[in-house]
DNA sequence: AACACGATGGCAACCCCTTGCCGCACGTTT
DNA sequence: AAACGTGCGGCAAGGGGTTGCCATCGTGTT
């Protein structure tokens, strides 16, 4: 039989169809008892709301998307996995889409599903600022490992972080690093590169930076021949997967990591911990920030449009075999 | 301003709103005159249709719900990719909905979405039979990575790799092999024991199980020690995460792999390959997988109720650093 | 005893779009 | 010229809930 209705369960119960609205989603409006008879009417016929009938009057959909950039990078699965805990938690559905790198697809996957959805969580979003404010005109946004000025940001530190990179090399006695850029319109290539010369600077240490390079494996061959070109006796990455790419370009070429040259990435995705040598790399609370992006997105409409906060989670250097002495 | 409804289309447009949302979804119904004059109007009021409202009355939702039973299982993250881009090539949005490995939750949350999609793909369902064929009732449904009799799947071919494994291993002189078994409720788990089992009796290997164990890295150790325990020269494990515990495991206990021990996993993630020693898996099309899962989702609807197909693809045993011989 | 007021339930409009059915204006057939 | 299509727009009824407003009832106040 097809699905009960608000109407069944009136029925069943003997009262009017708002009666039983309000007994669900405004329980002080009805007596307890009125309220009970009702449940028990709706749980007998196994009534469940329906979802499109709900949100298409109130608005609200108990659902929010998730863009991520590029699905296939293994370190957005932790911020997903935060993110859709955490949506779970409230009773919330999460709506994965993938942009492919692609800021057009980015744009109108958002454009399409901006009716249907409470607020949107950008990953590492490609979106020039512009169009992410006016993403935010309509709907409430969350960037994550983004940060443009009056949104609502969660991002991981930095700065700090690469100052743990450079102070880390630096105790190695490494005296120059080069820095293997990702894609250009990237906020966080931009960031760590800024991030890093300035720490470089500080610490006594040369800096160079070249690519820009797409952060995957693949690429780590290029990348590792265009570093060893410049010289440098310590590489950083922009993330791990390029990392692990220039491992293994590096090794192919008969160089010895650390013992020749010392690499370190982004991200401490799984696979750091499992390559040869270990990849030092800068971790930090993905799960958390998925989880943060959630909850400051949920809580968005109690905050006026000037008050977005911008939080910024710690990191933490995980050391492992990738990094020596120069 | 409010986004436009149809309602400001068709007056801009001088037509009823019945012209407006046929322009659109229904072209032959309306003169080409007309179906210009409404389009531009709505292209110029930046209308775009209220996913809710239409879903309400025809029923479709243009969105499918892929439940994965642990969303912290790289393997996955294929299937979700090709799922993706697959359901995106026609124009749908991928739900994506963890149901942490237990039943109940995946269970609930199926019922929830029931209403609101056009849908299932249960990635490794952890319910039994009778729950997911209740679940076809409602709506349709592709199994991925299991089979249910009567009911659309996609899985790999691991009856032929299995084989392979076992070939494999038995050519290196392997004569008696230890599976460590995945979780109880796990179809997968079941499948690759009695396919094992069946290929090793036809290679005069003897097999053995041990376990269950809960697939992840964490279990590897005591998963090791197990196989140790046992006495086996090769060890199969459920899936390539705990293989890679298992190798980490044995490394920590002074074995060396594969000179002492043999070590096979399954799925042929990305950490297979940059592990040391490389782990030898049994991979397949698993981005296909996703994509014919939605592909067969989609056309469900074509199909009668008694012709569900069953699509099996086909594996490949990747050899890498894990193996030798005994 | 008359009045005020809070608690509770029902009525009906509304959210935005789809679609069955009707009617009109043509052109075609015999 | 009468009888018939046929193509194309419009009307209006939903689809399943939510919510503003009104009616009713019971209790407390003076």
């Amino acid at each position: 039989m097809a699905r009960p209705t608000i109407y069944d369960v009136a029925t069943a119960a003997g009262v009017a169809t708002s009666t039983v609205s309000r007994a669900f989603s405004n329980p002080g409006r009805v007596s307890a008892e009125t309220r009970e008879r009702v449940l028990s009417s709706a749980a007998e016929l196994g009534y469940r709301p329906n979802p499109h009938a709900r949100a298409l009057l109130s608005g609200r959909h108990h659902t929010v998307a998730m863009v991520v950039s590029d699905i296939t990078n293994p370190h957005y699965f932790e911020l997903i996995r935060g993110a859709e805990m955490r949506a779970r938690m409230s009773e919330y559905t999460l709506l994965l889409v993938n942009a492919e790198e692609s800021p057009r697809m980015e744009w109108e996957q958002i454009q399409r599903l901006a009716p249907a959805v409470d607020g949107f969580l950008l990953a590492a979003s490609r979106l020039p600022d512009e169009n992410l404010r006016q993403i935010a005109d309509q709907r409430p946004v969350v960037l994550m490992s983004r940060e443009v000025p009056g949104l609502a940001s969660v991002v991981l530190d930095h700065v700090e972080g690469c100052r743990q990179i450079v102070a880390h090399l630096s105790s190695l006695g490494h005296r120059e690093l080069v820095y293997l850029a990702g894609p250009r319109n990237s906020w966080m290539a931009a960031t760590r590169w800024a991030a890093l010369k300035e720490a470089a600077e500080r610490a006594g240490t040369t800096a160079r930076r070249i690519g820009p390079f797409t952060p995957k494996v693949s690429q780590g061959g290029a990348a590792a021949d265009g570093a060893l070109n410049d010289g440098a006796s310590a590489i950083v990455a922009h993330n791990d997967l390029l990392a692990i790419g220039v491992i293994q370009r590096l090794t192919q070429r008969g160089l010895r990591v650390p013992a020749d040259v010392s690499v370190v990435g982004f991200d401490n995705i799984f696979a750091a911990d499992v390559c040869t040598p270990g990849l030092t790399t800068l971790g930090g609370a993905h799960v958390d920030l998925g989880r943060v992006a959630v909850e400051l997105l949920l809580t968005a409409d109690a905050r006026a449009d000037d008050d977005q906060p911008s939080v910024v989670l710690p990191t933490e250097l995980v050391l492992r075999g990738s990094t020596g002495a120069a």
